[in-house]
DNA sequence: CTCAATCGGAGGATTTTCCTCCACTTACTG
DNA sequence: CAGTAAGTGGAGGAAAATCCTCCGATTGAG
């Protein structure tokens, strides 16, 4: 996977970023041929480089699955949690929106597919290091205690994910200002308490 | 379109109401032969009342929407802007579900396809109160400023769209509490300024 | 009880989606 | 700057999903 030539590794990584944004806009189900066409690239060259639709559902959660892991991490290591918080959703922002599609693993998860390794490890270092930010914030008396780490996700999922048909850039970059509202919702101060049991994470699985 | 059999009338709201939720979570092209099954109801059913699908898509919103806007009239006449907005919001998330499938038409009116006079009508007069309510929570101080009416109608369209594939109880059940989160994110308060520019209503025709 | 209205769903027509195959192109290597 | 293995696009037939008509069975209204 490592060794490709230069223009097949190109054309792979535009497979992948196609399909992110259609499988979150469409859920995973979204026709290939579509995918080819949005990539620029013959459906040959997809079914080359995956061999089924699993293979690229799996792809686009791994890649997009990284980079948030990548950002998490960071964010652990941030001053205070709240603002760990913040910054980790929104340098996510773009990896979540192609992560949306990561919303869809869960649902295949759910469906009663297997994972492999790497996905999985990758799985569960995220809702750790999500679980743990939000514990600080919580401790700190940044944020509503009633918020849990699975109501943030499910609101992150929901969010991000592209409004079918939409004006795209229109809709699409406001979804900074959105997330920021949602952000702004979760912080302690004293409003009402909010109606319903808190999400856990491992409600989700 | 009033004067049907009792069974008739029965099935066509069944109809109505399974192609709203079908409509809402995998967009305007979901198959009939599954509005069908879903309203347990035969597909010949579904053609006679429906020619095609644009008839069924134009049943949902309308039927949808009628809801919506009596929701609205009433919260036009609440004690305080926010109040009303947030009363309004809350009877509606019910209504919304369904009318996700109504953010759907916008979809179809970008599309380029005509609105019949009710429908038209309808949507005027639900922005016309959407923004009249924002307006009053902004003149009370009660609303951030810099959140506008778009905002709000794009961040409940999302939120309120079902995840596809989704643990349907579960994430189902918790839209009122996300909703909350949103409503509380857009509370006036002392926080950072929001990202990017507020979404005009217009802006979403 | 009558019967016109309605129902369900089998199944053929149509459209979408899948995915193989191969003649042509391109990046790397010596 | 060839030679060549790797890669490419997309036509097109197979398979699947979706549409939608048709009619024998059922049911509500008077």
């Amino acid at each position: 996977m490592a060794d490709l030539r230069a223009d097949a590794r190109r054309n792979r990584d535009r497979l992948v970023e196609a399909a992110a944004a259609l499988f979150a806009e469409r859920g995973p189900d979204a026709p290939l041929d579509e995918v080819a066409r949005r990539a620029g690239v013959g459906v040959g060259t997809l079914y080359r480089r995956f061999p089924d639709r699993d293979a690229l559902v799996r792809a686009v959660a791994v890649t997009s699955l990284r980079r948030v892991v990548g950002n998490a991490r960071a964010a652990a290591g941030a001053a205070d949690g709240w603002s760990g918080l913040t910054g980790f959703v929104r340098a996510s922002v773009g990896d979540l929106r192609l992560a949306a599609g990561l919303s869809m693993t869960f649902a295949r998860t759910w469906a009663g597919l297997r994972l492999d390794a790497e996905h999985e490890e990758l799985r569960d270092e995220l809702v750790a290091l999500l679980q743990q930010l939000v514990d600080r914030a919580h401790g700190e008396g940044a944020m509503r205690p009633e918020v849990s780490a699975g109501d943030l996700a499910v609101l992150l999922a929901l969010v991000l994910r592209p409004l079918p048909g939409a004006p795209p850039a229109l809709v699409g970059g406001a979804a900074e200002r959105h997330i920021a509202i949602v952000l702004e919702g979760m912080r302690a101060h004293p409003g009402e308490p909010l109606p319903g049991d808190p999400l856990l994470l491992d409600d989700l699985r």
